[in-house]
DNA sequence: CATATATTGTGAGCATGCTCATGAAACAAG
DNA sequence: CTTGTTTCATGAGCATGCTCACAATATATG
């Protein structure tokens, strides 16, 4: 099945989904004796790296809305994964810090995380890895530059910074 | 910089999440003046290209759970997208059926992914973008394999903690 | 035929994302 | 200080996925 000589542009979009679905599922399946979803370790991380981090900073840094974060603390605070608590210096401010618990599973996942896209990219080798990775970073680039709606809408767009 | 070789594996699943969610996005934004979703429209090709699909084989394709479908197709029968009818040869089976709406759409919002794509591997070659394929390919081969759990079957279950 | 098993679809309820709206607190001008 | 604006967090409610449970139907087997 070589012969795909029609543009590769037809499949990307369903490629990508499979692609980013299998690997979202192989580590909550991974990831699920420690009662940990993915949506849970990416904040794990951002916590773990900067305890004390505002909400609205790790809704930034996870590009998920201000209330994503909100529920996803909430339900990582009743399962002992975080805690809020409060910021002297601004009192609208709930800091996150992670538990002692977290820290302790911490280098576990991550590592558990390596073995799976270990797995994931077998067969590649590093010069067809860092080609796949530019092309996810190229995807990304050219969609977030007019983040919004692209057809209809770009030209109000232009030049807008970030 | 000596060895590259775990460098592009810790960041492709924080990537490939992102250029995903970005892909979605900006199609969902696009496609949202159809009053037609992401999800919608990978089902709503699937009953375009095979009208009458039974469910659990739309669940199949799609790989997505029976449950989701229906609820998909409650929604998308709602709108107008679909409509079932009973299968006169399996009484359990509920036949989707593409409406007139859907085959007029069809064409229309196929281009406007398309553009999307174009748009999201702007300044990849033509080998840059086959390379990018490839890996998608084999990340989705990979995983499809072992479909299940990987790590939690073979070493990790040993000491199931919590 | 009768009974056991498999398949098809769905209800209940949860997780993770979203939009829209709102309250509390901080900040900027006057 | 007062007023208007911005920022931070969250409530309400929806879409899309999931697991678990179950009813209806089809199929295989004794």
């Amino acid at each position: 099945m070589t012969l795909m000589n029609t543009e590769p542009i037809e499949k990307i979009g369903f490629l990508l989904h499979d692609a980013q679905r299998l690997l979202r599922k192989r580590f909550d399946a991974n990831a699920a004796q420690y009662g940990l979803s993915s949506a849970q370790w990416r904040l794990m991380v951002r916590v773990v790296k900067e305890p004390g981090i505002a909400q609205a900073r790790l809704a930034e840094l996870l590009e998920i809305e201000p209330i994503s974060v909100s529920r996803l603390v909430d339900r990582m605070a009743e399962a002992g994964w975080v805690e809020r608590r409060a910021d002297d210096n601004d009192r609208r401010v709930r800091m996150v810090f992670p538990t002692a618990r977290s820290r302790g599973v911490f280098t576990e996942v991550k590592g558990m995380a390596h073995q799976i896209f270990d797995e994931a990219l077998t067969g590649l080798s590093l010069d067809q890895r860092h080609a796949f990775v530019h092309g996810l970073e190229t995807i990304i680039a050219n969609l977030s530059e007019t983040d919004g709606a692209s057809l209809g809408e770009a030209q109000l767009k232009e030049g807008t910074p970030a």
